[in-house]
DNA sequence: CTGTTAGCGCGTTCAA
DNA sequence: TTGAACGCGCTAACAG
């Protein structure tokens, strides 16, 4: 028995099919016009032979491979999850296969993933990327790698695909005021993402609207994680002058805050009512029922892709902004 | 302006370090034994291109890539996206890249993946098998590429980290039972998905340890998401002889039964007490807070990743099990 | 310790 | 319509 790892190659195939590789190659690319008999002949023998082709040697003779690769700034938030299944659904039908990596909010890591796709050759990457400020972004365009951004708009020159995270923050927060709270505060993220600035920026546009004073205690910056938004809430909650009303301003950080919440006591809307960036699964299972800010993720995904996958002609880069929704629903419905 | 896209390959760094591409070579993997300086120069030159080697090239060269892959069947779920995060830890530990593949509990995209897998030659595939029955993960094993199953095994030469599954299901039906219900019911996954299988074993079993007859209404099969558990339960709910308690397969089922539940206006655990397999962050959330069958998820990811990191010695195929630990918490507490 | 040479498997010329 | 020859960028084997 010979223990040596046989691959079949293209020449396997030639010689099975008695024909040459070149002619394999044609066959199985689409490329060239090739007899009916022996193109069949070849599809036999490489069905037979169980032939998949190396796609190292086809990247490096061709100069760029058929994959695409996404990296998020973390797999654990349902709104990721519901971009991938955008961009998933148009790399399946434009022939692409899909990678997914997790920066986890981590500069190193997401420069780690952006060489790792450059190292492979990858046809194109969708990203989130963990800061608009240092990211490793020009390695990919210098290289003329297609690069789309999603959610986080990533520099003038990048395609981008977002929301209008502005608007949606002070729906957010204006509504929360005309139900009669008199101290909203905002759980945002870390100032080198612009989608928390954003939404800083709405929540504060929308104070200023009803002549309200910013308290510049009642904001907080976390981490855009679970563990970031529990920290900030309890901070917060158990201040000498606690607020009535949280926005926040993004999915972990709202289970964090409802964590923080239900261990103080604190009943909702009542004690402090709540208005949350993103929807997910979860949002409709909690008592009271989570009003958000939702996003139309899988469409940022599908756009997104779609917007990589017509690259290549040099235009100008395009942002192209969705609207969010704000979903009224129980946790900011003050009873009167 | 030169329009070409000129990528620094390794005689570049050569050229800019006055040495040959061997060298560079050399240098760059830590192999064979270079002058300090000579590295130096050529660590410098590389850093001065940002030079990233091609990933294709050397993948054909060593016949292999350094990329590990993990499949798994639902990316939404939190319990595989936990899973992951271990994976992770480990691969980065070893200078293993990861990429994940989402093949959505559907066989075709899964053999899809493992084709990805096998064309792009990576060095090692962890996956969540979408059927134990039909995978295609021969193709692996046949080009001696090292696959860890996880969740789910994979048939016995392939190496795999499981949960006592119906240890698992046993313990929380038991439970179920020891609190009064009278009617249990079983909301499980689809016959190719063994976990499935051994958690409705494992809920038979508690049920004859009690001496109660297993009524086959109260069995539903569903597709292991939301939507599926959705459906499951309002069949079960809104029929002639409802169940009293609800044991749920995982973690997605669980999200739509409760959506059903609340839907009906049914309150929990009065009305129908709930365990469901699989914590996740949202558990804690509900009121009440879900009683659940909770796996060591981080584990059995890092587990998975130094079972492949330890491959390539031709030791028989190793299957792990670990111990779910089921978490009693309010869904499934009736009061006397 | 360093450089030269050859070839991994494929797609793409070019010639027939 | 088909086949032969070449080279993509890298590293392993061999020379020096």
């Amino acid at each position: 028995m010979n223990m040596k790892s046989r691959v079949t190659k293209i020449t396997d195939v030639a010689k099975a099919a008695e024909t040459s590789p070149a002619t394999v190659s044609r066959v199985l690319n689409g490329t060239g016009g090739v007899s009916n008999d022996l193109a069949s002949r070849v599809l036999k023998a490489a069905a037979a032979l169980e032939y998949v082709p190396c796609g190292s040697a086809r990247a490096l003779r061709r100069q760029s491979a058929s994959v695409w690769a996404a990296i998020v700034s973390d797999i654990e938030n349902p709104f990721f999850t519901a971009v991938v299944r955008g961009i998933e659904d148009v790399a399946r039908a434009q022939n692409h296969r899909l990678v997914l990596c997790n920066s986890d909010e981590d500069l190193e890591r997401e420069a780690d993933y952006i060489d790792v796709a450059i190292a492979e050759r990858m046809a194109g990457v969708v990203i989130a990327v963990a800061s608009d400020k240092e990211s490793s972004l020009n390695a990919l365009t210098e290289r003329h790698v297609p690069v789309v951004a999603i959610d986080r708009s990533a520099g003038r020159d990048i395609d981008a695909v977002v929301v209008d995270n502005g608007l949606g923050a002070e729906e957010a927060t204006r509504h929360l005021l005309e139900q009669g709270s008199r101290r909203v505060a905002c759980i945002t993220g870390p100032m080198r993402v612009n989608t928390a600035n954003e939404r800083l920026e709405g929540y504060r546009r929308a104070l200023a609207a009803a002549g309200v004073a910013v308290d510049e205690e009642l904001i907080q910056r976390a981490d855009y994680k679970e563990s970031g938004g529990h920290q900030a809430a309890l901070s917060l909650l158990t201040s000498r002058h606690p607020p009535d009303a949280l926005f926040i301003a993004n999915n972990p950080m709202a289970a964090g805050a409802l964590r923080a919440i239900r261990e103080l006591r604190l009943s909702i809307p009542s004690d402090v009512a709540i208005v949350a960036f993103d929807d997910s699964p979860w949002t409709t299972l909690t008592s009271p029922q989570l009003s958000v800010v939702a996003q139309p993720a899988y469409e940022i995904g599908r756009v997104a892709a779609e917007l990589l996958g017509s690259a290549g002609t040099d235009r100008s880069a395009r942002t192209i902004v969705l609207s969010p929704r704000l979903i009224v629903r129980e946790s900011s419905m003050r009873r009167r």
